[in-house]
DNA sequence: TAGATTGTTAATCGATTAACAATC
DNA sequence: TAGATTGTTAATCGATTAACAATC
């Protein structure tokens, strides 16, 4: 029952994940202006999962297709654009002006899914005063101001894993609702806020865990054509 | 059966997901120098989960427990960081220099998880040749060369979303097995190759998702404390 | 000892897949 | 019409939870 006994288990992905990868896989094609029409097959093959599914997820999406001809594909996108709620504006703040904090501060990107950007808070006074994506950085004092008056929903986590607790502890105070954290800790929150963990780790743990799946399945090809390489390595 | 029609439903966490964040509980828990041993019940109360469930995700992970006692948490971490390589050197590279690439690059964090960014790679001329978190960065053409001679296993691709298809191709074409994107676009990479696609919008989407339940429910929660609300609604 | 907590078996639940009739 | 593809129902599979005996 240990994980490293079933190296071949394949790793499944969220609905939120499917869909945001169908989104994107749909939106490309219909720049690139090849396809006004896609079947549930075609989608299924990208991320190499059963058809059947990705109708279901398309169901629960609200579209729905054409025998014969598939799914119009700015449909789907559009569909999953409402219920992602990439069309509704959300504001953020960002808290840790770092690089990390910095790179977002200047990400044009967020916009295509909604994201407003609208302030930016480090407890580093030299830092304060800076400019970064057209924004001051202000000092976190000022941050329950700008969260009550801008009406902030996001509070983006971006400092050193020591402070998050306490930078999340200040934002919900000022009344916060959802904690984006990219520190490498964890972070609780009371009851009515919720909180996402963008562990890096995470990331890194699949692809280890991938790759040493591959290694193992690649391992056993080679000894499959060579019978005698098994000897060698025993 | 649609999404919005159930806004109740908590969303699931995966096994690895779990992991990754049962190491950082336990990890900082022993820093602070508060607990050598954890119950299982202690853990899932972290994340609002059963009991039961920690208990199979750590006997799958191989360490046992003491009856009345718990779980001995130094152990609990070293067999996690164990399972998921954290020890284990990896090696990586970084394509795309702007912001985000700088950000990884010379961020020290890595280290903690075994990842070592081995080579920065940039297509712009003016980019080439510049520092940062102590390598220089060198022209894509220079990739081929950098992953054979030091056993590269990971492509990091931070690079705009138009040319992460064809940067990833180029690294797949130069012998790596496992392409971590954070572009904001799909790649599709050919049989024998692992992707993660860590899509920002997924993120969002959660939060936002989580958001609107949280709203429901206190909307839901007032209207039941004044019934008159629900008239003013409706 | 009594009681708390583990590990495990059985039951439930939900998500994925298979099968197939409906339909353009 | 024939055939491809949908939408849906039923079957399967796996993951979570409940129950409880084992044990320190």
């Amino acid at each position: 029952m240990s994980l490293s006994d079933q190296p071949r288990q394949r790793l499944k992905h969220t609905l939120l994940e499917r869909l945001v990868h169908y989104y994107h896989f749909l939106s490309d094609r219909l720049e690139q202006g090849n396809g006004e029409t896609v079947t549930s097959t075609e989608i299924a093959a990208l991320v190499n999962m059963d058809d059947t599914l990705v109708r279901k997820d398309l169901a629960a999406v609200g579209v729905r297709g054409l025998p014969r001809v598939g799914f119009k594909a700015a449909e789907v996108v559009s569909a999953i654009r409402e219920l992602l709620a990439f069309d509704h504006k959300t504001r953020a703040i960002i808290i840790g002006m770092g690089r990390l904090g910095g790179a977002f501060a200047s990400y044009a990107g967020f916009a295509r899914y909604g994201l407003e950007v609208c302030g930016l808070f480090d407890s580093d006074p030299i830092k304060v005063g800076l400019m970064s994506g057209g924004l001051v950085v202000l000092p976190i004092n000022r941050l329950p101001l700008v969260v009550g008056g801008k009406g902030v929903g996001i509070a983006m986590l971006t400092v050193p894993p020591e402070a998050a607790q306490e930078v999340a502890d200040l934002a919900v105070s000022a009344g916060i609702k959802a904690i984006w954290n990219f520190a490498s800790t964890n972070v609780t929150v009371p009851e009515g806020v919720c909180v996402r963990h963008e562990h890096i780790a995470v990331g890194l743990a699949e692809l280890s865990y991938n790759l040493r799946c591959l290694d193992l399945a690649s391992g056993l090809r080679e000894a499959a054509q060579s019978p005698e390489n098994l000897l060698q390595n025993s």
